[in-house]
RNA sequence: GUGGGCGUAGCUCAACUGGCAGAGCACCGGACUGUGGCUCCGGACGUUGUGGGUUCGAUUCCCAUCGCCCACCCCA
């Protein structure tokens, strides 16, 4: 026997009934989304490496160590190889494909969003597979769209707040911060940096790392001996110019004035090189480590640097795993249930049961089929496990009266039904 | 990439200091040839993850390897 082949390390396949509770959230994402007027865009899985290296940033793990990334055979030979990559995620996408469609003619700001896979060779663990799904929406456009208002940003938080009370998720909790401009961050780099000088000595191993090779990182460090110190740092906040300033605690406002609630974190920062000023992320308890369901934040200068025109955007995106599994301890996931059960019975009863369905799902009706070969007992017996609500019999007896049996599974009633009143008897009673 | 835990039937798990691999649930069939759920009877379930070693004998002890899980780094 050949060696079995399996699903490969840090993928995995989506069963029913899991696949019905994904397939609400995605369902309630796209209401959600299309009531604040989004619209789906769907780029590819595979892009230019090159795309994330300017993107995401060449420094980053992600990029440096964690993308499936390949020299295209194709070309190979002739030298001028194409590398290519598995997206480990989707904003880049999106504004690449803004800029390729030169969607900054249309009316107004661009509302995008995507639901699909994306990909990172980080070793799995719990929320975090090597393919997982994000559920992501930007806006984007030239600021004279409005693009760069603080109003965007408060409209996505606000989005985002309505979806997850809707899935009936609680317990969730918006950490909001700003990372001010580019100018901000190298002032406050630096500052962190003067900081960290004199103590950095007395800090865990990995602090002494990132306070050389991202001062901003240690500001998530979560080991407790290192907290006096952190407690210290110099905050961002500090170091916000002016118009900065200024578009936080706009957010803030309005947030306030829509009663979504969310809590200053001065040191959220995020991992994704082109964030600037405001930055989020919604976590939620009974998830293990990997607490944050979604984030985001937004990302002005992100279309220059990908060779487009200045495009101001914010966006996020939900780990659909995470917030799958948030969901999971709401409402288990259960196995939609049949309307109809046909037990056929008989010789040649398999195409007559067959026209019936046809018939049945013809009126909305889902219907499972038996065989010809099945004893009424089995037909039965299998209707009910399956959870069906009717039986339907179909035997001699009903090909010659014309009557069919029906029986209602839950009480056990049985009656001969009329074939042309079947449809609305079953429906009726739903 | 690093550290720890765990691999026994489809699922959840047993099997004493090393002595014939088991139970519950689920599945299939029968009791009941056109009437499910309850009950009873029966059946199939497995190279104990894989390979080697120690031993008269290994699910058990040792080594290696693969896989899964959890955590770190990093991140959604």
């Amino acid at each position: 026997m050949p060696a079995l082949i399996k699903a490969v390390r840090g993928t995995r396949d989506l069963l029913p009934p899991d696949t019905e509770t994904w397939n609400l959230v995605e369902a309630a994402a796209r209401d959600c989304f299309g009531a604040f007027n989004f619209h789906e865009i769907r780029t590819p899985v595979l892009e230019d490496l090159a795309l994330f290296q300017r993107s995401v940033g060449e420094e980053t793990d992600i990029v440096s160590k964690e993308m499936f990334a390949w020299e295209d055979r194709s070309r190979a030979e002739s030298e001028k190889g194409q590398w290519l990559a598995l997206r480990p995620e989707n904003t880049a996408g999106v504004v690449r494909a803004y800029i390729e469609h030169k969607l900054w003619e249309r009316a107004g700001v661009q509302k995008l969003y995507y639901i699909g896979p994306q990909f990172r060779r980080e070793r799995p663990q719990k929320g975090r597979y090597r393919q997982f799904y994000q559920i992501g929406a930007e806006i984007i456009g030239p600021p004279a769209s409005g693009s760069e208002s603080p109003a965007r940003d408060a409209e996505v938080l606000e989005m985002l707040a309505t979806l997850l009370e809707r899935l009936g998720i609680q317990n969730w909790t918006l950490e909001l911060n700003s990372v001010g401009c580019p100018e901000d961050r190298v002032r406050y780099n630096q500052a962190l940096r003067d900081a960290l000088a004199p103590v950095v000595n007395q800090m865990c191993g990995d602090c002494q790392r990132r306070a050389v090779t991202n001062p901003l990182r240690v500001l998530d460090c979560k080991v407790p001996a290192d907290q006096p110190i952190i407690e210290k740092l110099p905050r961002i906040s500090d170091y916000l110019d002016e118009p900065c300033r200024e578009h936080f605690y706009e957010v803030q406002r309005i947030l306030k004035a829509l009663a979504v609630p969310y809590t200053i974190n001065s040191r959220l920062v995020r991992g994704l090189d082109y964030y600037v000023r405001t930055v989020f992320e919604f976590t939620h308890g009974a998830l293990g480590a990997q607490n944050a369901i979604l984030g985001g934040g937004r990302y002005d200068g992100l279309s220059e640097a990908l060779g487009g025109p200045r495009a101001p955007g914010i966006g996020f995106a939900i780990g659909e795993d995470r917030l799958v599994m948030a969901l999971a301890e709401v409402r288990p996931a259960e196995t939609a249930a049949p309307d109809v059960y046909i037990a056929a019975m008989g010789a040649g009863m398999n195409a007559e049961a067959a026209r019936l369905g046809r018939e049945l799902r013809h009126s909305g009706i889902t219907v499972e089929l038996g065989d010809e070969s099945f004893r009424l007992k089995k037909s039965l017996e299998t209707a009910s496990k399956l959870g069906a609500r009717f039986a339907v019999i179909l035997g001699e007896n009903e090909i010659q009266s014309g009557q069919i049996a029906v029986k209602n599974l839950a009480t056990g009633e049985q009656q001969a039904v009329a074939r042309a009143e079947l449809p609305g008897r079953i429906r009726q009673n739903r």
